[in-house]
RNA sequence: GGGGGCGUGGCGGAAUCGGCAGACGCACCGGACUUAAAAUCCGGGUCCUGAAAAGGAGUGUGGGUUCGAGUCCCACCGCCCCUACCA
């Protein structure tokens, strides 16, 4: 027999290095492309180069590249590529501060980050990395924007927009977060501003991405999706203000149109200085003006007391046609809606408010129960004081409402969306140039194909100021016109980072691909993407966007699906060892290097998926990853220690566990539920260690085979080298993944549980194919069982085959 | 105010279909090895009573359905996340 030179000391770290040369010598991720295999795209979030890999990229990633492994050896074809999304505010406020280029800045970031993600032993084809501040990379974010123009997707205008005071730059609505209304990246509160901006007509696509019939999805994202898009059905109705003209406003009750006692404008609405009367004007004008200079804060806060100003001017209520006062008030917002109001205050609580403190009439519409106690009734009931309406449900209600609404072209059907285009421009220098020139004689001009990418000046000015930085560089902002060739001004804002985002899974097929954004070729043979996993904060921002983009790209012939990601799972955050989220102020941020030097990567990959489930996240525990470390080195002495001696272990129970092992494995990596996967791997680990050297040869290398297949996804490099120690041949990463035959799994004998009345008083070996009748009397013949049920009346006995008896006794 | 999620040992968690609660791991305790410690190996381990055998209680609280509930139903309490004057 042939000993095993026994291994003096676990060394991780060189072995992990070792196999990652040889996988880059044998170009083992090298992307497989031969179709006679179903294909795989399996996409991670691409993470941003902000300098060190976190231990957050780990937990997303590992996880990932685990899944991907075990499609791989399931017989798919797998693409799963990685990149950076090199454009954003951090390179360049870094850059700030530290007085370095953000080119400069974010090329080492990336040089240093691609070393570290080698280091994880993922499976990455790193020959389709992208990064997206390469102007190869963001000459297609201009196309598209051209493309978009040409379309009339991408429009430009003027519109108050939510804007950094500390970032100086403008925010898309999903970047202002918070109760307090504050900046994304730096907490400030932003404030408005009106500026002519860029943007993509995503509302007109609004009704279609609320369709997730064509992906599998988590609930949650469908529903975060699903409120922010906030469609409202309900009807635009004209009301005629006097001297002035109709002022439309959108409500979703048009049943208690009878109910309106007084019609409200929000401050920012356009007629409102047209329609006030002279002698309120000044009231009107401070009101106005003390509204402009609310913070969003104390302007959006609930609780805060109504307030407004009465304009002198009356609005004629199409119903009824009786005059109601106009007045201002700030709880109408411009966002929403068509930023006027009909109020009925029997119906609605913020009416309510406002109608009691400043005495206004309250019409009750809708009857509510006797027993109802409240102000303002939302409930169901038949309409009162209503005319023609009186007696129908709310339904029936509105439906009567808008047709004669309609007959009487006072208004009609219709509906809103909370969802607003989405803005593209951002007055910063670190981004995708925005491809258009201002002629004064062609107006605006998309700059042409052949002459993309416009490429972003390497010597500008990149201290915010307010302007955008392109501005202040003459080189690149006076041009001539494409069109006639006169002196013309380029755009000199950029693109908000997260069009990088919205298509870059195409880009990854083919980055060098320069007659489009992709090869159509590549395109046909890995497209849609299969699985994605990210993080559930990209729920209303780039997943949405994405989304978007994939139906531009489909209207404009690109792809011919619907949707760019056919499933996602959405990891959970890995918190400090506090519970508390990782961050430099708390000091709890885990740095994954100092543990994957220590302990090696397959432990790290391996303790972020045992810690729980992958959805959860959950708190890092440093001395947890200790107890994975252990099991590593106990699986590598599988194959690298001697042998114990000892009676011959049970055969057939090595072979149910094997085969129970890798049912759990496959079910278990399917469901990606990678926590109890690793236990289970674990347990087996335990087991075989126990039984060594009192199994048959074969037998135990039949069982030892399966276990490293198993392995090979979690903990790859462990793997192979188990793989190899069982003198098989390189790569255990290019095996089949094995199968499991049930009835191996079913044992002979099971445990027999007894019960009384529900309480369990004994197990007892028996046959597995136990009949009810003799179950029952095993399990009345136990002496443990005896003692509960004398004397007693029997009434029944409940058997569950396979698994207990019940005796239940009165 | 609205929407969603979650409450299981000292800790992270497991229990996939209503059927042995606490798999696996951490921490802890005991033993072996060692001059000693670390590492490693073996064992213990929800709580209460008991020397033990055994018994009792137990999955946030209270009720219900069921032969049987961590799991299903009702009410409540607590925590977390999202969202918020959306007409």
């Amino acid at each position: 027999m042939s000993e095993t030179k026994p291994r003096k000391t676990y060394d991780p770290t060189t072995l992990e290095q070792r196999w990652q040369e040889q996988w880059t010598e044998s170009g083992l991720y090298q992307t497989d492309e031969d179709t006679e295999k179903p294909k795989h795209y399996a996409l991670t979030m691409l993470p941003y180069p902000s300098g060190d890999l976190h231990v957050g990229h780990w937990y997303a990633m590992t996880p990932s590249d685990t899944r991907a492994r075990f499609v791989r050896m399931n017989g798919y074809r797998v693409f799963f590529p990685i990149g950076f999304d090199a454009f954003g505010l951090p390179a360049e406020n870094a850059a700030i501060n530290r007085g370095i280029h953000p080119y400069k800045w974010t090329i080492s970031n990336i040089e240093n980050m691609r070393g570290q993600l080698r280091q994880m032993g993922a499976m990455f084809d790193f020959d389709s990395e992208v990064v997206t501040c390469d102007p190869e990379y963001y000459k297609w974010n201009q196309w598209f924007f051209v493309k978009f123009f040409e379309k009339g997707i991408a429009y430009r205008d003027y519109a108050p927009v939510d804007w950094c005071p500390k970032d100086n730059t403008t925010l898309a609505r999903e970047q202002v977060v918070g109760p307090d209304r504050v900046c994304e990246r730096c907490g400030t509160p932003v404030i408005k501003k009106d500026l002519a901006q860029w943007l993509f007509r995503i509302t007109d696509y609004a009704e279609e991405l609320l369709d997730f019939s064509k992906i599998e999805w988590p609930e949650r994202v469908e529903t975060l999706q699903r409120n922010w898009i906030g469609r409202s059905e309900g009807a635009e109705i004209e009301f005629e203000i006097e001297g002035y003209g109709p002022i439309e406003v959108f409500t979703t009750r048009p049943d208690t149109l009878f109910g309106a006692t007084f019609f409200v404008m929000s401050p920012e609405h356009p007629a409102v200085e047209k329609i006030t009367t002279p002698d309120q004007s000044e009231a009107v004008r401070a009101y106005v003006e003390k509204a402009g200079k609310m913070t969003e804060i104390d302007r959006t806060d609930v609780t805060r007391e109504k307030t407004g100003a009465f304009t002198g001017a009356y609005a004629v209520n199409p119903a009824n046609g009786k005059e109601i006062p106009v007045y201002v008030a700030d709880y109408v917002l411009m966002g929403y809606g068509t930023g006027a109001i009909m109020a009925v205050p029997g119906q609605d609580q913020r009416d309510w408010d406002f109608a009691t403190k400043y005495d206004l009439p309250i019409i009750r519409t809708v009857q509510p129960p006797e027993d109802f106690e409240g102000e303002a009734y939302v409930g169901e009931g038949p309409a009162i004081n209503s005319d023609f309406l009186d007696g129908l449900g709310i339904e029936a209600a509105k439906k009567r409402m808008v047709d004669h609404l309609e007959e009487q072209g006072k208004g009609r059907a219709a509906v809103t969306y909370r969802l607003h285009d989405w803005l593209i421009s951002r007055q910063r220098y670190w981004g995708t140039p925005i491809p258009i020139v201002y002629c004064d004689d062609c107006g605006t001009v998309p700059v042409p194909e052949k002459d993309l990418p416009v490429l972003l000046p390497e010597d500008a000015e990149f201290t915010p100021t307010g302007e955008s930085p392109l501005k202040l560089d003459e080189e690149f902002r006076y041009t001539e016109c494409p069109s006639c060739g006169g002196p013309a001004e380029r755009e000199t804002d950029t693109m908000d980072t997260f069009m990088d985002s919205s298509w870059y899974q195409y880009r990854y097929l083919s980055p060098h691909y320069d007659e489009g954004p992709f090869d159509p070729e590549r395109g046909a043979k890995w497209l849609p993407v299969d699985q994605y996993t990210g993080g559930i904060e990209h729920a209303v921002m780039h997943l949405l966007y994405t989304r978007f983009f994939t139906k531009v790209m489909r209207d404009l012939g690109l792809v011919d699906f619907d949707e760019p990601m056919k499933k996602l799972f959405n990891q959970g955050i890995i918190l400090g060892e506090d519970a508390e989220k990782m961050s430099k102020s708390r000091g709890n941020v885990v740095n994954p290097q100092e543990f994957v030097d220590r302990y090696g990567s397959d432990a790290l990959r391996c303790f972020l998926m045992f810690i729980g489930p992958w959805n959860q996240g959950g708190p890092w525990d440093g001395r947890g990853i200790e107890g994975v470390s252990r099991f590593l080195r106990r699986a590598l002495s599988l194959v690298t220690e001697g042998e114990a001696t000892g009676a011959e272990a049970d055969p057939g129970e090595l072979d149910r566990r094997t085969n129970q092992l890798v049912k759990k494995l496959t079910e278990d990596l399917e469901a990606f539920r990678f926590n109890t996967a690793v236990a289970a791997l674990m347990e087996q680990t335990n087991y075989l260690l126990g039984i060594k050297g009192r199994v048959e040869e074969e037998k135990w290398a039949e069982a030892l085979r399966k276990f490293a297949l198993g392995l090979a996804p979690f903990a790859p490099h462990h793997a192979e080298e188990i793989w190899t120690g069982l003198g098989e041949t390189y790569s255990v990463h290019e095996q089949e993944w094995p199968g499991f035959d049930e009835s191996l799994i079913k044992t002979e004998e099971i445990t027999l549980v007894v019960q009384v009345n529900g309480k369990l008083r004994d197990r007892i070996e028996a046959p597995a194919d136990i009949s009810e009748e003799t179950a029952k009397e095993l399990a009345l013949s136990s002496e443990k069982v005896r003692p509960h049920v004398e004397g007693k009346e029997i009434r029944k006995a409940i058997y569950v085959p396979g698994r207990l008896v019940n005796i239940v006794v009165g």
